[in-house]
This record gives structure tokens, sequence and C-alpha cells, in this order.
DNA sequence: CCTAAATATATGAAAATTCATGTACCGGAT
DNA sequence: ATCCGGTACATGAATTTTCATATATTTAGG
């Protein structure tokens, strides 16, 4: 039996997974009114320094227009602002505000029982494994 | 040292992990003139039965609307077709032409030969360990 | 059969994303 | 100090995606 290209190639097996996971867990997010891009973005501040655009828009997989124009969405909803940067004027620092943080902290409580929940489904080990590569991957990929 | 919610987080490492591959890949798509859903979709025809729109929309991660005005856009490139379905007159079944064929073979083994390489970067058993482990996350994830 | 609920895809208006480019600022060389 | 190439973010127009819903067809029940 020849495996299907879908089942071989890399990028798309995990975006594949990726996707199988968030499943059960978006309409959590729907329901707290964010789109999967406000929730990264929400979750990433949630325990980051003040980020700037470019360095966020990196973290959470955008474009930085994309960025740009959500974090003007997320900031009208009072859930974060852009604070200057002490050394470099070009620079914003994106932060939470307190009212920002009340928003995700229920859905960071939230992501971690469903992701136990899923979990269960492949034995433990196999996760936590999971983990290690995609860490020790992702370390690669960036400094290649 | 507390882990930070991106790296503990499946979903989240998941897609990190895809974008980190295939950022090395997509400057190829780029240049065939093709987006990366529109890759996708012309991957997943090539050595799949002729599928239908909303069996496609599942396999490529998108949603049903979307594929729909996807298709037609590659459709008037001459890259694929709707074929009437035999048994239910709702479906339409996507295959690719033989032009379509063309277009996208190259890729495909561009796809191989990138993948090799990116992986060479991690030791190969880890390769196939992290392939079977998706495969089956997959497996799970669509039964439940 | 005939109707009603369910399913598959298409469509139109609204929203988000993207590309190309603009503006402001930084840093080093002269 | 001034110029100049480079960097960071914003913006406008075009494209793509999304949501809600429409259309067409199938299926199940009476």
């Amino acid at each position: 039996m020849t495996e299907r290209f879908v089942q071989s190639h890399l990028p798309y097996l995990l975006a594949r997974a990726s996707h199988a996971l968030w499943r059960g867990f978006e309409p959590q997010v729907r329901a707290a009114g964010l789109s999967s891009l406000e929730w990264r973005v929400l979750a990433t501040l949630f325990d980051a320094e003040p980020l700037t655009v470019g360095a966020l828009a990196l973290e959470v997989l955008a474009k930085q227009p994309t960025l740009t124009k959500l974090l003007d969405r997320l900031a009208a909803q009072g859930w974060l602002e852009r604070l200057p940067d002490a050394n470099d004027a070009r620079r914003a620092r994106v932060a939470l505000t307190p009212v920002g943080r009340d928003k995700v902290a229920p859905l960071l409580r939230a992501a971690e029982i469903h992701q136990r929940d899923s979990l269960q489904n492949l034995g433990l080990a196999s996760a936590d494994e999971l983990r290690d590569t995609l860490n020790r991957l992702l370390e690669r990929a960036d400094t290649t």
C-alpha cells in the first residue's frame, strides 16, 4: 500500500493534528467571542513580557499587517494596549490590560483541562514525548 | 522555570511546528503561483479518488464556502474540474485535470526532497516516530 | 407517491487578510 | 550635524474568507 501524500508530508500532517485538537476546544473560544488568532494573541501575551508587534506576529504565525489590524480591534475592546518602547520610538510594546487578563484567564484554564482530556486518548507518555519532539523541532527550525 | 503557554499547549505547538517546516517550502509553492490552501487542495487530489467538495474541505482544513470559491478559481485555471456524481446529483466530484497533474507533480517531488532535507536536522528515528504519533492522534481524533 | 426533514453545494454581503507601499524613526558613515 | 540605508509599524486597495442563507436533491414516513 502506497502512503498518501497527506499522511507522509509533515507540515500538512502537523497542521491536521493541530486542527483535530483545536476542533474540540474551538467552541469554548468562540463562545467567548474570539477567533482563533485573537485567542493565540491574548494567550501569548498572558505570560509574556510586552512584545513588539513584529515579534508577536512571528509568535502567533500572522503577517504583520494582519496583526496590526487585529490589535486595533482588540485594543478597541479594551483587552490590550500599545505602550511606547523606552529605547525605540518605532516600536510598540503590546500588553494585556487587566480586563484582557480577566478575559483570557478562564480560557487558559479551560485549555489546560481540554488538553488533559484529549490526551487521555493517547497515553501520557507519547504526549510528553510529542511535546518534546515538537519543541526540539522548533528550536532547530528557528535557528536554520 | 514555569513553562509558557505557547510551549505546553499542543494545538498551538503543532501549528507552530507545521509553520516552521512550511516556511522552508513555501517559496517554491509561491513561485509556482499557489497559495498554501491551493497547494493542499491540488496535492490532496493528486493521489486520491475524485472527492466531494465537503470531503475535500475536511481534508484541507477549509470551510465549505471557502473551498467552493477556491475550486472556482482553480477550475478557471484549468487545473481541476467538477464531475457529476453517479449516485447523487447534489454532489460534485472534484478531480485534477491532466494539466493540473502536470502542475503539481514537480511540487510533490520538491516537497519530498525538502522534507528529507529538513528532517536531517532531527534524526530520522524521531521523524518516523513523529509521523506515527501524529497519524495515531488523527485516527483517534477523527473518531471522537 | 407526497411531503417534510436532512444533506450537498452555491451565493451574496460583510469581515478579515494580504500585498504593496507609506511614514516615522534609528544608526552609522562622512 | 546631515545624509542614507535599513527597520518598525501603519495604511489603502484588492483579494480571500466567513457567516448566514438560498437552491437543489435525496431520504424517510405516512
